[in-house]
DNA sequence: CCGCGGATCTTCT
DNA sequence: GAAGATCCGCGGA
């Protein structure tokens, strides 16, 4: 056989507390290739980051947190490496990490997963998908791909049943940086990051890049 | 492949 | 009362 569409799923240890204690635009940038794990009673759901968008505490008007804290961002505010998840349009769950140390805002959403573990519980979990590429190209897809949902609010991403790890082997990648996508203010600022050309990354401006020339056939 | 509009309900003004 | 860090199905190229 060739090489594979699917990579082989496995990962390595936790990422550490400290991974997350800085700038969100700098943590958003390196989460690029890391490994979010979810454990659940029919085993590891698993996906490679490959696409997020960095929220800054301050002068950032597109930020959930640039009212200062609310019962809904009051964990934005917190320590550093836990789960900030919200409601979007009523009825999607979107998942992002909390960056910069306890009394700063900064997170990073994370907004497309390259499936590497337990595809068949994602189908299952998202029964409009019909490939790979449909279970997490999108904040909301990988969400309901993985289970995540309000009751992970808070959740430490250094333990339990929802972490960030490493992954198993380092691979290199290019990273393209372009605007948010879905927003209304603070449209121009260069905080999205996405792996160079990989297919799982949401659609979006900017997004997609034109497919690299490709070899043997 | 791309663009358009509805669904659905929590949160903040 | 209005807007919103989205997704999906539909129609056209």
């Amino acid at each position: 056989m060739a090489a594979a569409a699917v990579r082989n799923g496995s990962w390595g240890a936790p990422l550490p507390r400290a991974f997350y204690l800085r700038p969100a635009a700098e943590m958003a940038r390196d989460l690029l290739g890391k490994v979010l794990v979810r454990e659940t009673a029919a085993g590891p759901l698993a996906g490679r980051v490959a696409e997020t968008e960095a929220y800054l505490g301050e002068r950032d008007e597109a930020a959930h947190s640039r009212v200062g804290p609310t019962a809904r961002t009051r964990v934005l505010f917190g320590p550093p490496g836990r789960a900030y998840v919200y409601l979007s349009y009523g009825l999607h769950c979107c998942l992002n990490v909390v960056a910069e140390p306890e009394g700063r805002a900064g997170c990073v959403l994370i907004r497309a997963l390259e499936p590497l573990a337990g595809l068949e519980e994602m189908f299952r979990r998202r029964p409009t998908a019909r490939r790979p590429r449909d279970l997490a190209s999108g904040p909301a897809k990988l969400t309901a791909a993985l289970g995540v949902t309000l009751e992970d609010y808070g959740a430490d991403l250094t333990r339990g049943p929802l972490t960030l790890r490493e992954p198993s082997a380092a691979e290199t990648f290019s990273i393209v940086v372009s605007p948010r996508v879905g927003i209304a203010r603070s449209v121009d600022l260069p905080l999205r990051f996405s792996i160079a050309g990989n297919e799982h990354v949401s659609r979006g401006r900017g997004g997609r890049l034109k497919p690299p020339a490709r070899s043997a056939g």
